[in-house]
DNA sequence: ATTTAGTATTTTGTATACAAAATACTAAAT
DNA sequence: ATTTAGTATTTTGTATACAAAATACTAAAT
C-alpha cells in the first residue's frame, strides 16, 4: 500500500546534477548551453535535458532565447546589486527571526559548526571550508521557521553562488569574513535581534563591495 | 540580420495560458492535473505542455510526486502564514522604495490608477477593479527600481492569488481595503517613507486576516 | 580582400512512440 | 459483503523522429 521511497527520476537526477554543475563554476557565465553537448556529458536523453534545462529557467538559473536556447546567466554590476539588496533585506530578516524561533538545539549547533569553519580556515582547507560554510546557512535558515523565506534565499543566492568560483577571495577578505561571521555568530547565540540584523547587514554589504571590486578589476583585464 | 520579432513558441504560450488558468482558480487547490486532459483542453501536445508544467512547478505554483504528475499546490493555514510572512517582508520594503525612488511621473500614474480603482468599486465593477489593482500593484513594484524584488513578490503573489477566487471578498472587507489602499497611495504620493511601510504593513494584515478567517470558516462548512 | 547571396549543417522546437509505474477493475476466497 | 490477489487500463517517465529556425559554410560579385 504504501510506497515510502520515492523512487528518484532520472529527470530529477539531471537537474540536481546540472544545477550543481552551475554552481560549481564549470560553465562560464553567459555560456551558451548546447543540449546535444550535456546530453553527451551527462548521458542524459534529451527529454531530461530539457526539462532540466527548463526547470532551471524558471528559476533565473539560465537564460532562454527562442529558437537559440539556453544560456548561463549573465550578471552585470547592476544586477549583483539588485540581487544583493534582495539578498540582505532577506537575510538580516533570516538572522532577526532565528534569534526569535531558533531552538536551543540549533544555536548549539550553530556554534560548533562555526568552530569547524574557524579550525578549517585555520588548516587552509578551502573545499571543506566552503561546505561547512553553506551547513552554517543552512542551520541559520532553518531557525527562521519559514520555508518560504529559506525557499527565497536560496534562490536568491544560487544566482549570486557561482561567482564564487570565478573570483578567488584573498588572504585578508577571508580573515575579515571569518570576523564578521564570528560577531553574527555571537549574535544569534545571544539571541541579540539588533546585532544580528546590524552583524548581517555589514557581512551582506563586505561581501558585496567586495564582488563589486572584483568585477571591476575583471572588466579592466578583459579590455586590456 | 536582425530578428527583433522573437517568434512566440508553442511552449511559452501554453506556459502563459496555463499559469493564467491557474492563477484565474480554474482548478480546487490540490486538483490534480493529467496531462492528457490538459492537452485536449488546450490543443497542445504533451511536450508543450510538460515544459509548462516543469516551468510552473519550479515556481511553486504547482507540485510534483514521481510518477503521480502534478498537482495545484494545496496551502494549508501554515503556508499561508509563512508566505504572508515573506510577502510582508518584500511589499513593506518596496513600499519604502518606491518612496525613494519612484519618478514623479510614476506617483501621477500611481495616483490616477488609485482614482480609477475607486470608481470600478463605486460602480460595482469587480473584474475590471481587480485589473486595475494589479496595475496599481505594478506601478509601485516597478517604481523600486529593483526586478529581482518584483520578480520575488511576484513569484509569491501568484502562490496566494488563486485562493482570491476561492474566496469571495464582502462589501465591509472590500471598502476596507480601499481605505487602507488609499492611505497607502497617500503615503506612496507623500514620498512619506515609514507612513508607507506602516500602511503597506497595515494592509498587508487585513488581507491576510480575511484569508484566514475565510480558511476557517470553509474548512468548518467541509466538516459539516 | 570584403561583402553578399545562396546552400548545407547544426540546433532548437514539437510531436509521438515505447517503457515503467500507478491506478482501476475483476473475480476468487473467506 | 468484504477483502485480497491478479489483471487490464491509464498515466507518467523516457527516448526518438521530424520540422523549423538559426548558424556555419561556400562561392560568386564587387
Amino acid at each position: 500500500m504504501e510506497q515510502e521511497l520515492q523512487s528518484v527520476t532520472l529527470t530529477s537526477q539531471a537537474l540536481e546534477r546540472l544545477r550543481q554543475a552551475i554552481l560549481d563554476g564549470r560553465f562560464v557565465a553567459g555560456q551558451k548551453l548546447v543540449e546535444r553537448e550535456l546530453c553527451a556529458l551527462t548521458g542524459a536523453s534529451r527529454s531530461i535535458l530539457r526539462e532540466a534545462l527548463v526547470h532551471l529557467e524558471a528559476k533565473g538559473l539560465i537564460e532562454r532565447q527562442s529558437y537559440r536556447g539556453f544560456t548561463v546567466a549573465l550578471l552585470d554590476e547592476e544586477k549583483i546589486k539588485e540581487i544583493f539588496e534582495l539578498r540582505t533585506i532577506l537575510e538580516t530578516q533570516a538572522a532577526e527571526l532565528f534569534t526569535q524561533r531558533a531552538t536551543d538545539e540549533e544555536i548549539t549547533l550553530l556554534k560548533s559548526t562555526f568552530r569547524k569553519l574557524e579550525d578549517c580556515e585555520q588548516a587552509f582547507d578551502l573545499g571543506e571550508a566552503r561546505q561547512i560554510k553553506e551547513h552554517f546557512y543552512e542551520i541559520l535558515f532553518d531557525g527562521c521557521r519559514n520555508r518560504e523565506i529559506k525557499n527565497a534565499l536560496s534562490n536568491v543566492t544560487d544566482r549570486i553562488y557561482f561567482l564564487r568560483s570565478q573570483l578567488m577571495m584573498d588572504e585578508n577578505r577571508r580573515s575579515a569574513s571569518l570576523i564578521e561571521m564570528k560577531h553574527l555568530t555571537n549574535a544569534l547565540a545571544t539571541r541579540d535581534r539588533w546585532a544580528a540584523r546590524a552583524t548581517s547587514l555589514e557581512h551582506l554589504q563586505a561581501a558585496e563591495a567586495t564582488i563589486l571590486a572584483q568585477l571591476a578589476t575583471q572588466r579592466i583585464s578583459q579590455a586590456a
